[in-house]
DNA sequence: AAGGCTGCCATGTTCTTCTA
DNA sequence: TAGAAGAACATGGCAGCCTT
C-alpha cells in the first residue's frame, strides 16, 4: 500500500466523483481509477459502490476513510512537530549536568539563554559524570556539562572553565581557622571521599599521590551533599567543589594553595549524532559566554 | 454528452546478472 | 567489489469503449 493511494482514496471519498478528484489531485482520471482499484485489490474489498456513473462510499470505504483521515492528520501533525524541532526558535535542547553545577551555573545559563530565545525549550537532566555520559551515548540528552570523558572516541568535549576543589572541614576542626592550607596537612586526617570510579575520587587520589600521602578513607559516598553532611557530622574532611546547599554553619571550606586543586568542566556531545539547529545555537551560546 | 473502465504504451524505479 | 546492462514491475497518460 502506497502513501499516495491513501491520499488519492481520501480525495475520491470526499468528492465521491472520480473525474473531479483526479482534477483536484492533478492526475488523469484513468490513473486515479487504477490507483483506487489497486488499493481495493490489496484490501480485498471494494471501497465504493459503483452505480452507473456514480461512485458512493460503502461501509468498508467509510471505515477506511475514518482511518485514512486519522493517518493523514497524524502525519501532518508529525511534520509540524519535526519542523518545530528543526526551527531554532522553537526547538528542544536536552541538557545534562553534574549535581554540583545545579545551584551554581545552571540558573545563570538558563536565564541567559532563555532571555535571548524564550521559545526554545530546555529539558534538564541532573546526574553524575558516568551516568550523564551514558545518557549522552544513548541519545537521551543532546549535551552535557561534565568532566573530561576520557576514553570514548565518539564523545567530543570542549573545556569551559576550571572548578576549584576546597578542603571541607568540620567548623570546629583546627584547620577551619585557616584561610588556606597545603594538601599534605590532611596526612593524618580521616578522609571522606567519593566511591571508586567517580571522577572526583580519581582527582582526589591523584592529588594525594602528588603530595605523597596515603589517604585514610573512612567513608565513601556518591553525592557531594552527602559527603558534606558527613563532614558536618565531624566524621572527617573531604576535597569537594563548592555547593550552595552545604551547611556553612557546620562546614568550613578552606582554599588549598598547593597543589592546585581544580577540575575541568566542559561541554560534551556525541560526535556522530545529528544536532538540531536549536542545540547548535545553544552550544554557540555556551561557548561564547563561558569558554575561558 | 458525461463519466468510469480498459487496452496499450511510455517512463521511471528496483532488482538481478554480468563484466572489468 | 563497483558499475553497467537488462529484466521485471509500478505508475500514469492517451485513446477508445461502455453505460447512463
Amino acid at each position: 500500500m502506497e502513501w499516495q493511494q491513501i491520499e488519492y482514496f481520501q480525495k475520491v471519498a470526499q468528492l465521491q466523483h472520480m473525474t473531479k478528484a483526479a482534477e483536484a489531485l492533478a492526475i488523469s482520471q484513468p490513473a486515479l481509477s487504477r490507483s483506487i482499484a489497486r488499493l481495493e485489490e490489496e484490501l480485498g474489498v471494494s471501497l465504493f459502490e459503483r452505480q452507473g456513473r456514480s461512485i458512493i462510499l460503502n461501509q468498508y470505504g467509510k471505515l477506511f476513510l475514518k482511518h485514512a483521515d486519522r493517518i493523514l492528520k497524524e502525519v501532518e501533525i508529525t511534520k509540524k512537530e519535526i519542523q518545530s524541532l528543526l526551527d531554532p526558535e522553537y526547538g528542544v535542547v536536552s541538557l545534562g549536568f553534574l549535581h554540583t553545577l545545579g545551584v551554581s551555573i545552571i540558573p545563570d545559563i538558563l536565564s541567559g539563554f532563555q532571555g535571548l530565545h524564550p521559545n526554545t525549550k530546555i529539558k534538564l537532566y541532573q546526574n553524575n559524570n558516568i551516568s550523564l555520559l551514558k545518557q549522552l551515548e544513548s541519545g537521551e540528552i543532546d549535551l552535557c556539562l561534565v568532566h573530561h570523558p576520557l576514553g570514548d572516541p565518539h564523545i567530543e568535549w570542549e573545556k569551559l572553565w576550571d572548578e576549584e576543589l576546597f578542603l571541607m572541614v568540620p567548623i570546629n576542626h583546627p584547620l577551619a581557622a585557616k584561610e588556606s592550607v597545603t594538601l599534605d596537612e590532611i596526612r593524618n586526617e580521616p578522609i571522606i571521599s567519593m566511591k571508586p570510579g567517580y571522577e572526583l575520587r580519581k582527582i582526589a587520589d591523584k592529588l594525594c599521590r602528588k603530595v605523597n600521602i596515603t589517604p585514610n578513607i573512612t567513608f565513601e559516598g556518591e553525592e557531594v551533599t552527602t559527603l558534606a553532611g558527613l563532614v558536618a557530622s565531624g566524621l572527617g574532611v573531604a576535597l569537594l567543589p563548592d555547593q550552595k546547599d552545604i551547611d556553612e554553619e557546620k562546614v568550613k571550606k578552606v582554599h588549598v594553595k598547593w597543589p592546585s586543586c581544580k577540575r575541568q568542566i566542559g561541554l560534551a556531545w556525541y560526535s556522530e549524532r545529528y544536532l538540531s539547529p536549536a542545540v547548535r545555537r545553544f552550544m554557540k551560546f555556551i561557548f561564547t559566554r563561558y569558554r575561558s
